[in-house]
Formats: C-alpha cells, structure tokens, sequence
DNA sequence: CACAATTAAATTGCACGCAACTAAATAGCG
DNA sequence: CGCTATTTAGTTGCGTGCAATTTAATTGTG
C-alpha cells in the first residue's frame, strides 16, 4: 500500500517543481502586462507596498516583501532612476533611507488600477479558490520557513 | 457587496506574492538540505530528471523543466564541472548534446533518497494535501500559460 | 562617558531565469 | 540537388535573490 522509496524522488519533484513552474507562470504573464508600465514584477511587487503605505524605510519594505538590501538596494536605485521613487537618509536615524514615492511614481497607481483584473483573469480562478489557494500558501510558507530555520540551527 | 476597486491593488497582492514567498521559502528550506549534496535547488530539480529519465538532450531537458538553453546551458556546465555529469554531441544530429550522468552523478542519488521526505516534513502537509495542492498548481500554471500567450499575440 | 554589541544599507560575488542574438546543423521545399 | 527555413545550443545582457562582508550610526552596558 506504500509508496517505494524510489518513487519518492519523482513524487518529489511534483511538489516543489509544480510551485515552482507556477511562480514562474505566474512572472510570465505579469512580464507581459506589467510592459506597458515599465516595471518588472519584483519592482510591482515594490511599488505595491509604497501605494499602500506610503513612505517606508528600507528595512520595513523588506519585511513586508520578505526581501532584503541585497536585493532591494539595487531595486530601488532603477526605481529612482526611472523617477518613480526618491531615497532619502532619515534625519532622526542616519543608519536608514526612507523611501518615498515621487509624484510620477504615485501617479503611476492610476494605470496600475487595471493590473489585478487582469491577473486573476488570467489565473482562470475565482476569488474564493484565489483566498483558498493564498491561505494554503501562506500556511505553506510558515511552515518552510520554521522548518528551514530548525534544519539550519539543528546541524 | 463587492470591493472597491482601490482595493483590487492590495487583493491583488495577495495573489502572486502568497505564491512568490512559498517558492522562495521552498528555496530556502532546499539550499540548507542540499548542501550536504553540493547541489543548488535548480540543479537537484535537473539531476531528479536525469536520475528518472537517464540520458537526455538538452532540449529534452528543457521541456521536462520549463526551461531553455539560456539557463541550462551554464547550469550543466557547473554539473559537469563538479563530475556529476557529462555532456557530448550527439553524432546523429550534431545540433543536440546529450547529457548523461557520470557513476558519481548516478551514486548521488543514494544520498538524494531522504531529501524528499525532508522537504514533505519541512510542508507539514499530508500527502493528500500536497497532492491536491500540486493539481491546484498545475491547473493555474496551466491556464498562466495560456493567458500569457494571449496576451502576447493579442498585443 | 567609553566601548562593545547591534542595527541599517550598501556592496560583492554567485547562480538562476529569460529575452535577444549567434552559430551550426538539419529538414523541407521547389 | 540547392537553397531557404527551422531547429538546437550557446552566448550576452539584465534583473533579481541571497549569502557574506563592509561601513556607518545607534544602543546598551559597565
């Protein structure tokens, strides 16, 4: 009644692969429509995050996106340089850079409107599988990152 | 009843970056189990093809993997120089190259064995769970994958 | 107050992922 | 058969993601 341990490993790969194809899936369309705005998903992902709270400092903006200066130093310096975004050394703490939209960069939002219609469209899903499906991940990713943390301090 | 539409932009969030995070997380739970094997998250996902199909041309590869020579081309070049893997022209049709495991490559598969009941502990999902997870995943990859190509000639 | 520990960004280095292009070989058509 | 169109890998260039390190500023402690 058990799977042969050898099966494992094509079981495997149905797991992590399936999630994996559909992240990038899921890039592919955005590529597409996000063109028109000139921004690439991680960068979408980083303008979302400024429209709903406004201005951040780097470090809240990684903890939102699970993100960190590695990647979002360079990030935002493409966004400055396409004059979406300006950076800013915080007077009260100079450790931190806020980071605020510009008004082009807020005016933005406007053509932005149209993106997630058009995203869940595309996924053929409707809103309640689509919060279904977020929950199971969601649930998913807390999960990983316990586990990761454990493997890592367990060895 | 319905949403106001400002809202979409934070709904919209949830979507893709539920899914972004879980395959980031899934990477990082990777990194730390196959360490021990020497292998990056892409590469495992390579050589778990190779173990199941044997040999292959590189385009063969690609299509099991959803990826094509831009990115496979310098990944197998790290595969072959860590001797895991060997690549040669095929003399039947000198435009494909065949990619074989080497006895080191083929013997890792051994210790490969328990990396998929790690990852499967690390989701803390029951097969049942995981299984209907993957179906939910393939079947938005899927239509992903239609709505891009849509999109792209519709444009 | 002085000084070690901590924190925030930035930088460096490496490995994808993908678009665009090139080079070489084969297929297919007139 | 000859020539173009297609197919297969490889290369280049760019933008992430992330580990590791560096720099500068702040916190906390004796």
């Amino acid at each position: 009644m058990s799977t042969p341990t050898a099966d494992w490993l094509r079981l495997d790969q149905q797991i992590c692969f399936s999630l994996n194809a559909a992240s990038r899936a899921f890039g592919g369309v955005y590529r597409v429509i996000l063109k028109d705005l000139g921004l690439t998903y991680p960068q979408y992902l980083v303008m979302l995050v400024l429209w709903e709270h406004g201005e951040l400092p780097v470090k809240k903006l990684g903890e939102h996106l699970r993100l960190d200066s590695g990647t979002l130093s360079p990030l935002l310096k493409r966004l400055e340089a396409a004059g979406l975004v300006r950076r800013e050394r915080s007077t009260r703490d100079e450790r931190s850079v806020q980071v605020r939209l510009t008004e082009e960069g807020a005016a933005l939002r406007g053509r932005a409107l149209e993106v997630p219609r058009r995203i869940a469209a595309a996924t053929g899903f409707d809103l309640d599988e689509i919060r279904e499906l977020r929950a199971r991940l969601d649930r998913l990713t807390t999960a990983l990152d316990a586990a990761a943390a454990e493997e890592e301090a367990g060895r």
